[in-house]
Order: structure tokens, then sequence, then C-alpha cells
DNA sequence: AGTTCTGCTGCAAACCTTTGCAGTTCTCCT
DNA sequence: AGGAGAACTGCAAAGGTTTGCAGCAGAACT
């Protein structure tokens, strides 16, 4: 039913090469016989049927994107950033959502393969040997962990953990609690390692700060609020959440447990996602550039055309955004120094 | 480089018909024969090329899902719950965001018709005759939106509508505001005209209510929250937002006002995101059966295999659930009736 | 023993487009 | 005037799969 390039070719009188060449080599046909056969084509609502253009060119002009849970906001962002610098180079973006499995991630990855000509695995939960033999079969960029040798894009979450800690020390903080995020993430194990390498760094110059890291915990609002009860009995009189919904999970936990933030206990987030500056009290966060990251992410993917294997690694920078949610610890007011 | 199914056809020492049948007509194959070309297919890593399958058989097994805003939270789950059961019936999804803006909507379908076998049109901006135009191309289903001879998945967000009327006006809530949603929202206009109905309903029997609608606005956060000022003004006790996150910015507006949430003002907000279980005060909302609406739908794209045109509508039903952002009115107390 | 049927497999066309090559016409040199 | 080159267009193969049809062997009839 739908006009095919031999309608169209037919139509204007040309031949269905020509008709090719119209749309995909302007350059190598006759300028009025172009802007005839596209009037006809535009006449006949032809549009290139794309599964004949992909067998035979060997690209789909479509990416793959999957996230590990569609419905943490700290994604849209970044998806939205990524379908737009997608969409501006003639490319569609596929969505999938792993639910943090493991397993339906790896599923999700080969179903794609074949469909797609590279896939964004973004804030991937596989093990790095199973996402190494998946770049085999498919291009991959990693966004939100670094994999040896395959070309990715992550945030600096390690300064943004150091200076969510500093901000902690100085405000007179001692007993600062990580409530981790899920298992099988980099950007978890990333941020614990840095909050407790900055712990030990401040310790050896100043009043000892120590931070205990707990987990691992679904990265919800839910994680969050479940982990409140723990907080509370563990004494911490600031803790940094492994993303904002946790932290944001983690309030309102305290809150219905009779502990008021910031007044006795601070809360750090990471992310900065829209909602944090919603939320009262504001909430203090490691903000991350989620949709540069998309961009970045896309472009190296398309860039390097057919150049496989393009190890580039990005790294973007993160900023602490100081807002409510933290306060002066239990030991007076900061000290001056 | 990746295997075809020739590659494997030599392999196993059957033609390439035999493979091809093993994989989409097992039936009609000996079961012998089949598993051993399973067995070298999957020894050679083959997997059926999609886009020459789609060139024949026409269908590609994707589906395409266009939202308005994929970080407005109300859509993850529905999105969700239509990847899930797409991928129960090895259907892939293609999501798209139109950034709340009809004419990138409508580039959107036309981009996508072409590499999929139907689209889900979730919470169009566009109007009816566009969409209507549009089904000529593809294959498409309404997902909040009803447009003649289309078929659809709507959620009784009317009756919603009259139920947090009615709970407000129960509170003894006289003059409620409506602080209305986008411009192009079905969804906002079905609200509007229930909210109001339901109020000149209840005017019938007993003190007049009255309800005035305010927008359109951005049905974000920052929408809510840039209302507040004139919520305020206007001197509503109560006010019913078009989706919880409107609601829950307005309540962080009126917060810096100085106005509390529910002891001066009401807020009932409509979707029943997860957060809004989190947020202080729990907000009082209509609760959506998103995920169903998005099983729903895939549904009634793919069921009917070819008959097009079918022209089913569902309405799914909406609960108010009570949480902590409404309370009684200036009036006194709940009247007993 | 001859016939019909069943169960399986092979053959080849078809789906729609891209692209290297060759052919044609025309312009511009020398 | 003759030849070279440019500019454009047509030809046909190729890409990987599905599927109607035909062929074949063997089983089950008569």
């Amino acid at each position: 039913m739908p006009a095919t390039i031999r309608d169209v070719a037919r139509a204007s009188g040309v031949h269905i090469s020509t008709v090719s060449r119209a749309f995909s080599a302007p350059q190598l046909v006759n300028p009025e016989t172009r802007s005839k056969v596209l009037e006809t084509a535009e006449k006949l609502g032809y549009r290139p049927n794309r599964a004949a253009r992909a067998l035979i060119t060997g690209r789909t002009h479509n990416i793959g994107l999957i996230v590990a849970d569609i419905a943490n906001p700290f994604f849209p962002p970044l998806i939205k950033a990524a379908e737009r610098e997608a969409r501006h180079r003639d490319y569609h973006v596929f969505v999938a959502d792993s639910n943090e499995d493991p397993a339906v991630e790896e599923e999700l990855v080969r179903a794609l393969a074949k469909q797609v000509d590279g896939i964004l695995l973004v804030s991937p939960r596989l093990a790095n040997s199973v996402i190494e033999g998946l770049s085999r079969e498919v291009a991959l960029v990693v966004v939100n962990r670094q994999v040896p040798g395959l070309p990715s894009v992550v945030m600096d979450v390690g300064h943004g953990a150091r200076s969510a800690i500093e901000h902690l020390a100085e405000l007179g903080h001692r007993s600062i609690g990580y409530l981790g995020g899920p298992r099988g993430s980099w950007t978890n194990r990333e941020i614990r390692r840095a909050a407790i390498a900055a712990a030990r760094n401040l310790g050896g110059l100043g009043e000892p700060v120590e931070v205990t890291a707990l987990g691992p915990n679904a990265p919800t609002g839910d994680g969050g609020l479940a982990a409140a009860e723990q907080v509370h009995r563990a004494g911490y009189t600031a803790v940094l959440a492994y993303n904002d919904l946790m932290a944001i999970g983690l309030i309102e936990g305290l809150a219905t447990l009779g502990v008021r933030v910031p007044q006795e206990v601070s809360v750090v987030g990471v992310d900065d996602i829209a909602l944090s500056r919603l939320t009262r009290p504001g909430l203090t966060t490691v903000a991350n550039p989620t949709a540069a990251a998309g961009r970045a992410a896309v472009d190296m993917l398309l860039q390097h055309g057919d150049d496989r294997r393009t190890t580039g690694q990005i790294t973007l920078a993160t900023e602490l955004v100081i807002r409510d949610s933290t306060g002066p610890g239990p030991q007076g007011n900061a000290d001056p120094g």
C-alpha cells in the first residue's frame, strides 16, 4: 500500500536509482530532476523504507539506550538530551529499562544489537567482563562506568563525594553514614571509595572524621525510607546518600521518626534531580551534568563513524550544591578553617 | 562478520529455508533437524537479521511510544508496563519525547511510522484532526485522549475530579481553584469540565461551591511553584491541580509564602506518582492506573493483528487517595452529611 | 503392488533500497 | 573538427530473510 521507490520512479519518469540518489546523494543528480523527483515523492507520500536501507547499508540509524530504571528521575534528562542529539543527526533512540536486573540488561543488549548501530549502556549493573563480551557483538558506549578498553562517559562523582564530606566536616560532623546504592553500580563504589578516602584525609589534619558505609539498598525513595531507622539507630549526625531519591526518602523516614533535618541530622544527596529544589528542606546535593553526559555519549557513539573501538574516556565535572538539608554538626558551629 | 542464515545452513547441512523454518515455523520441521540447526546457530552466534525479516514480512516487531515529557514521573510507570507487555510478545518499544510540543510530536510520528508496526500516542498535544490524519499512515492507539474512530485508552479523570471536589466540599471548602495544565491536553479539559460540573451539582443541594479554573500552566513542579502567588492572592481555600507534580510545586510555593498546607489551603493532585507518598504533607490525589493503561494500549495495538481500525475505547477507573494535604475548610469542620 | 497421503525439505522469487560501473549527452579545449 | 572531460542517468547485483510451490521418501491404505 505505501508508495515505494519504484512508484516514485515510474511517476516521475526516471530510474529508481535516480530517485534513490535524489534522497541520499543530492549532489549527484541534476537539480531539476531532483526537484521533480522530490515533488512526486511528496505527492505520493513516499518515505524510504528503513528496513530495506538498513539491509544494504548495514546501518539502521537507530541507537539503543538502556537504563537501569526509567522511573528514576536521574535518567530522563539524560535520555532527553541523547534523543535530541540523536535526532539532530537523523538517528532515533530506542529506550529500554532493565529494572535494575543484570540478566534483563544482558538480554536487552542482545535483543537490541541487531537493530541498532550501537548501544548506550547507562549505569549498567553487569560485570565488566560481560560488558566486554557484549562489546564484540555491538558498538557500545558505557555511561556511569569505566570499562577498560571501552569508550565511556562518567561524572566525577569521586570529586563530588569528596566535596560533600568536606562540607559536612566543615560543619562539624564527625560521624557520617554513606547510604549505599545498588549492587553492581560503579558509581556506588566510586562514591563510597572517595567518601571514605576523604574522611581519612581530613582525619590526618584535624579531628578524626569517620564515614561508615551502609547497603546495598534499592536506589529509590523507598530504599531511603526503609533505611531511616537504621541510620537513626547508628547515630550518624550526617548522611551522604547514593542519590537524591534515597536522600529524599531518608528525610521523610527520619521525619516520621521525629528526627528533624538538618537540625538533628544533615543529609546530602547526589544527582541534583529537578525535585531536589522543590522539597523542604531543599536538598544539598552533588549536581551531575546528566544532559551533557547524554549528548557526549551519543557523540562518541556516532562520531567515529566506523573506526570502532575508540577508547575515549570522558569525565564530566560535578559540583556540590548547598541548600537547606545540611547544617551545623553536634560539635558546635563550623570551625573557621 | 555476523553469522547469517546461510552460514548456519551450510554448517548444519540443510537449506536456508529449513533454518528459517526452524526458527519461525517449528512445527514444519523435523524435531531432530530442528535441534541440530538450533545447535549450530547457537554455536555460530546467529541472530536473525530483523531488517531483512521486516523487509519481507512487513512487520518490524517494534512499536513506538510517544510521550509529552519523559521527565514527568507520570509516564515512566506507563512506559515500563508497555515495554514489559511488548517484550513479552517479542516486540520492542521505541520511546520518544515531544517536549510538550505538538510540532515535534507530529514529526516524531512521521519519522517513526516507517520503522514500527504501530504507535502509542500518550497524552498527545496535537489536534484531533491531525491525529486522524496521521492514523492513516500508521496504526495508532491514543492514550489519555479520545479521538473519534481511533482506539484509545483513557483514565476516568472525570470521575476522579468529581470525587476530589466532593471531598473538598465535604471538608467545608467553598472556593476552589483548578490549577490547569497544558494547552492541548484532553485530560486537562476533562478534569476542568468535571470539576466545574461537580461544583454546580453540589451547589444545587446545599451551599454553593465555586470552582475557578486557572491556566494554562506548564505541567511541572515549576509550573505549580510559579502559580503559588496567584493562588494565594485569589484566596481559594482549596486547589485541585492538573497533576501531582504541579500540586507538589504549588505546596512548596505556598510554603515559601508562609501559607501552610493543609491548615490554610488544601491541595489535591492527580496521578498518584510514587513521590506523592513521600512528600510532606503526603499528597491527597486521584490515583491513575498508569501501568494498566500501558499494558492495555499495547494489547490493543497488537491484539487485532491486521484488522486495523478497531475502534475500542477503554476507560480505566481512577480512585481518590486521601492523605494529608487536605483538611477542613474555613467554614468549620466537615458537615456530617 | 499400486495408490494416496503425510511429513519433511529444497527451490526460487520477492521484499526495497543502495551503489559500482558503464553509458549517454553535452561542454569546452586545442 | 576532433577529443577529453564533466555531468548526469541507467543497469543490475547485492543484502538476509520468508514463503508458496514442488519434490521426495516412506507409511498406510486398498
